[in-house]
DNA sequence: GCGACAG
DNA sequence: ATCTTGTCGC
């Protein structure tokens, strides 16, 4: 039995790492895709919510179920999840070239400055953003008014508060600081805790887990 | 060594 | 993440 190196992982994120582009997005938007996972025992349910960017009306959904063969350790939750999320984007069927992706989790706000939506984007190529429920590198700030995420001496985060609530957002991949301000802002629809597209995927996802465990009693 | 630790 | 009863607050 093939065992996960961790010691391999962590230089792999280190590497790849380097490999991020942080400017500004360099096209509008035409979809916004929301990605999540949740599970059942050692199968991750993956949901691709994509809405258009303008509107966040629901265009098109997928999801997956795969065997997850990678443990849960913080720091490593790419090699655990982004392999269910890239099928589930496959099933989508939506051009990546004209979309943003918003994940759920970090991105360079990780101990290796690779978090999953850093992963993500890089491996495609898309631009990408991460929003996670709790901080995991950096340290938090007060900058004019706003709490941001200060990783390396940049500002690689920014946090949101949604009356008790948090949320963590931060750079993934070829979006700029005020591109995760201002797209994780406008996505905040009602009462919500998360941002919409990450709202139903989440919600999908769980929905799906639940179904699943009453069709297998 | 100790604490912290996305989902 | 998931499991899982009662309980706090609006």
């Amino acid at each position: 039995m093939v065992v996960f190196n961790f010691e391999k992982a962590s230089y792999a994120q280190k590497l790849l790492s380097g490999r991020i582009r942080i400017s500004k997005l360099d096209y509008v938007p035409r979809y916004i895709v929301g990605l999540d996972v949740s599970y059942i025992k050692d199968y991750g349910l993956g949901v691709a919510v994509a809405a258009e960017f303008d509107s966040l009306r629901v265009v098109k959904v997928a999801s997956v179920v795969d065997r997850v063969e990678v443990p849960y350790v913080p720091g490593y939750l790419a090699f655990r999840e982004a392999p269910v999320l890239f099928k589930v984007l496959r099933k989508l069927k939506l051009d990546l070239r004209e979309s943003i992706l918003m994940v759920n989790g970090h991105g360079i706000t990780h101990p290796r400055r690779f978090g999953i939506a850093s992963h993500i984007g890089v491996v495609l190529d898309v631009p990408s953003i991460g929003v996670a429920k709790r901080i995991l590198s950096g340290r938090v700030v007060k900058l004019d008014g706003r709490s941001v995420i200060v990783v390396d001496n940049i500002v690689g985060g920014v946090v949101f508060s949604r009356g008790r609530h948090r949320v963590y957002a931060s750079i993934g991949h070829r979006v700029s600081i005020d591109d995760v301000v201002s797209i994780v802002d406008r996505c905040f629809v009602g009462l919500k805790p998360l941002p919409y597209p990450l709202y139903l995927a989440d919600k999908y996802s769980r929905d799906m887990a639940r179904d699943l465990k009453v069709r297998l009693g």
